[in-house]
DNA sequence: TTAGTGACTGTAG
DNA sequence: GCTACAGCCACTA
């Protein structure tokens, strides 16, 4: 693979991998990756994943806090959080209430 | 080429 | 308990 792009084409891979109903963090997905410090490219790359044309749930992608901090870049008709809603889980005022029971953790996919 | 930025996280004060 | 700072990697100008 090209390591080049390794971190930017795990996020999206990682984010594709996610289950309906089911949500993760960028920290979790930049630790999946080996760099749990670089949580701010994993965002960045989600920005730029519509860019890529390449169909990743970003919506399922929230901050530690399970705020939808990337809400304000999601403005295309649907927000997060009527993505998220749709799925199922629950938000109150741009953070979901039920976060750890909704959590998914990527790293259980890398085993 | 160099510098700046970014949808975050963890530690320190 | 809350606020502030530094670090991470990759892309754009």
């Amino acid at each position: 693979m090209n390591q080049s792009r390794s971190f930017f084409k795990k996020v999206y891979d990682i984010t594709r991998k996610i289950p309906e109903g089911k949500v993760t963090t960028y920290g979790a997905i930049a630790k999946s990756i080996g760099s749990p410090q670089a949580a701010r490219m994993v965002g960045w790359a989600l920005n730029k994943c519509e860019a890529e044309k390449e169909f990743v749930p970003a919506h399922r992608v929230v901050n530690r806090n399970g705020l939808l901090t990337g809400k304000l870049h999601f403005n295309k008709g649907l927000t997060m959080e009527e993505l998220l809603k749709a799925e199922g889980i629950e938000i109150e005022n741009l953070k979901i209430k039920n976060f750890e029971l909704v959590f998914w953790d990527p790293y259980k996919e890398l085993i």
